[in-house]
DNA sequence: AGTCTAACCTGAACAGCGTTCAGGTGAACG
DNA sequence: CGTTCACCTGAACGCTGTTCAGGTTAGACT
């Protein structure tokens, strides 16, 4: 068999849904793949890069069409597409969350907020900041929701905390604090 | 010459300031202090606990009489002071807010932003949204401006973003949405 | 059809990692 | 003066990401 990048990362994402991203190794994706593990190399320069292609990837698979028209709603949108693309395979949110945190890649969300913010007529350096603000606070809920939910499913009941509802929540408190922004112009 | 684990913890602290986190290995360590790698285990379970002492040091480190009184600016406070600890030291967000992710100590924080909360009058579950949100945005954007400053400072020149001013603003944001919680009850 | 090129892969190795374990050593205490 | 026990040694185990010289094979070109 002979494979390309998209078959590598695809597998990768499958290895990392199935056993976990501490076993997502070159070695185990090389020999799931039937194959030696300096191999993968030929289609991607170090794992580092595999990762950023595997956030990528799960985002894509992830994205849903954009309905809201008033920027506030569509900033709820951009943020719940993120979490649910994220939360959709095991360490998702950590894998896109570090991705992130290096620059690599991930930057259509980022994106998207920025624009929703623009539409909604703030000034350009608070955009700015709101951005990462709401990036921010999506991954680290995100991320901290998705290591409590798996620490739950492997006996360590320590309460599921939030849930959709406690997202929006504390979306909303940021949308207060933009929304309150605008009025003031 | 005899360690105690407090030693070990001292000596991991220069060790992560002078050479970064990715040279905090468990060798590198022992043979800083001269000793065998094994020898750690006697004063510390594993590399994760140790981490989890490095991170809980630098925060207490980092501690400063709180001045202010109403409930927003004693906010501000806490949060400022959390980011300056993390800042003092190389690598320090990053490893400060991956103890706190994996529920190893870092405590304290979250207990002051939550005092402080409940006594701005915020109903309960609002008390946990909003300090939840704080950390993450907190944890979030010292990680970030650690990142880009240490690749600033290695010659990546990417514009160190934000300084104390620009953190300052991502929290009054977040501090206006709670003010508009509290004069709505 | 035959040749060539480039993409893909092999197999072995390198240097490093966290961690374990049986056994040694020396300071402090009774 | 003897014993205990905290601290340490030295070697090993099983992993990790990555490199490299060389082999194989599919597809394009003449």
């Amino acid at each position: 068999m002979r494979y390309r990048r998209v078959d590598v990362v695809d597998r990768a994402i499958e290895v990392l849904d199935e056993y976990g991203l501490e076993s997502l190794t070159m070695r185990r994706l090389a020999a799931e793949l039937g194959v030696q593990p300096s191999a993968l190399y030929h289609h991607v320069p170090n794992k580092q890069t595999l990762l950023a292609a595997v956030a990528d990837e799960i985002l894509t698979r992830g994205r849903r069409p954009r309905r809201a028209r008033a920027w506030d709603r569509r900033v709820v949108e951009v943020c719940a597409e993120l979490r649910d693309a994220m939360l959709a395979y095991r360490d998702g949110a950590e894998v896109v969350a570090t991705a992130y945190t290096f620059r690599l890649g991930v930057s259509e969300p980022a994106n998207q907020l920025h624009a929703a913010l623009r539409d909604g007529g703030l000034p350009d350096d608070l955009v700015d900041v709101g951005t990462r603000v709401l990036l921010h606070l999506v991954f680290g809920r995100t991320v901290e929701e998705q290591t409590a939910l798996q620490a739950a499913s492997a006996g360590a009941i320590d309460r599921p905390p939030g849930g959709p509802a406690d997202f929006e929540r504390g979306l909303e408190l940021v949308l207060d604090g933009l929304r309150s922004r605008i009025n003031a112009y």
